[in-house]
DNA sequence: CATTGAACCGACCGGTTGGTCTGGAATATA
DNA sequence: TATATTCCAGACCAACCGGTCGGTTCAATG
């Protein structure tokens, strides 16, 4: 495929995804896509299979930018300090921050809302929604066990049900920060995230 | 309007709320909730006036559902003591376990659900969403405020915040719980934000 | 028994939707 | 230059969807 067609597609896809968070999946027709992505209905299906094909490539595009934006700030935080507790403190503030710093309110999550539908997709993307969660809870859970093992290998705190926590947290306050139209109210809710994680593991 | 209608009308609400929580409202037609109900397009259309009058009319009756809910449990914590920070906390403790002894995972929350598709709705609908979550905000708010009155009434916390955080992990909870199709992730959950207002108020 | 109105049925209609297909412009390749 | 490939336009189609409408059932009422 060349440079051209990869342009398309990609443009066809963030288009998708911003009309599928404000009217979801099946309120959004593939006119209402090719209208804004400014392309017809021959390009669209030159690049997918069909309605189906793209949901799924959009769900693959969300998880792959999202681990990439989780990654990179996981690792900026790494870099400014050695000690688990700290990168997670950081790693959570600075999320807070890009969440705050954020145009308007958050769009929306992919996974949130493919799962409000969920009956409408075939077994692979449900699984798709699925992966994308545990990893996730994988990458939160490696940096809480991090800070077990570094200040108390004995004790036994919930770690997956923190872990969790920030997921809840992250699609929760998406939520309420687009019923109310309110975007400080997810940075704010990371922010309480991140003040129980200090109580539970005793910050300074 | 005589019993047999009224109960053919909530027949007709109960089912259309159970559809459209696994579907979405765009993916649920009108024949599908008649199907499921067992009647015929002329009697959805004789009790509604169309799929928008439906969506409101479901709203409407999820809030008040709802609302129900939440003052019988905090009625029965305020039963059990007097102290505003054990009610919260007896009463997050009832909400877990409700959530625990449903039969399966929690069926979705309609404010959320909506909240995905809000393109598709007019204002009024729009409004009702955001009027319940304000509800909810009142509500815990009005406790925690019982709370710090109490125990410390010079400190001053972030009320609001906390108080929003319990709908946060609500609504996170139930997209945590459906997505990984585990009944158990919303309760635990909602003891988690239990652990963290313990914390806070520093509970003995 | 005749009438009335609430409650419901199901055929039907116009518009929309996802998807197909043919043609053609632009670009790369031989 | 000839040819093949990429990329896209837009007419077209069958299925579906929200909504309408004339008619039916049946209990209550006079």
């Amino acid at each position: 495929m060349g440079a051209k067609g990869q342009q398309t597609r990609e443009n066809i896809l963030a288009c998708a995804e911003s009309i599928i968070l404000q009217r979801g999946y099946s309120g959004t027709s593939i006119e209402d896509i090719i209208g804004e992505a400014g392309i017809t209905k021959g390009g669209f299906f030159y690049h997918f299979d069909g309605k189906r094909d793209l949901a799924k490539k959009l769900m693959l595009r969300y998880l792959e930018q999202d681990k990439v934006f989780f990654d990179a700030l996981l690792e900026r935080a790494s870099d400014l300090t050695e000690d688990p507790l700290q990168q997670l403190l950081i790693f959570l503030k600075l999320m807070a921050e890009a969440m705050a710093d954020l145009p308007g309110t958050h769009p929306g999550c992919l996974v949130a809302s493919f799962t409000y539908e969920s009956q409408q997709f075939d077994d692979e993307l449900r699984d798709l929604n699925r992966q994308g969660v545990l990893a996730w809870r994988h990458l939160f859970m490696e940096q809480l066990e991090k800070i077990v093992e570094k200040q108390s290998p004995g004790i036994d705190k919930p770690l997956e049900e923190l872990a969790d926590m920030l997921t809840t947290v992250i699609e929760g306050g998406i939520v309420m920060s687009k019923v109310l139209d309110d975007q400080h109210i997810l940075p704010n809710q990371l922010l309480q995230y991140r003040n129980y994680i200090r109580l539970v593991f005793g910050d300074a």
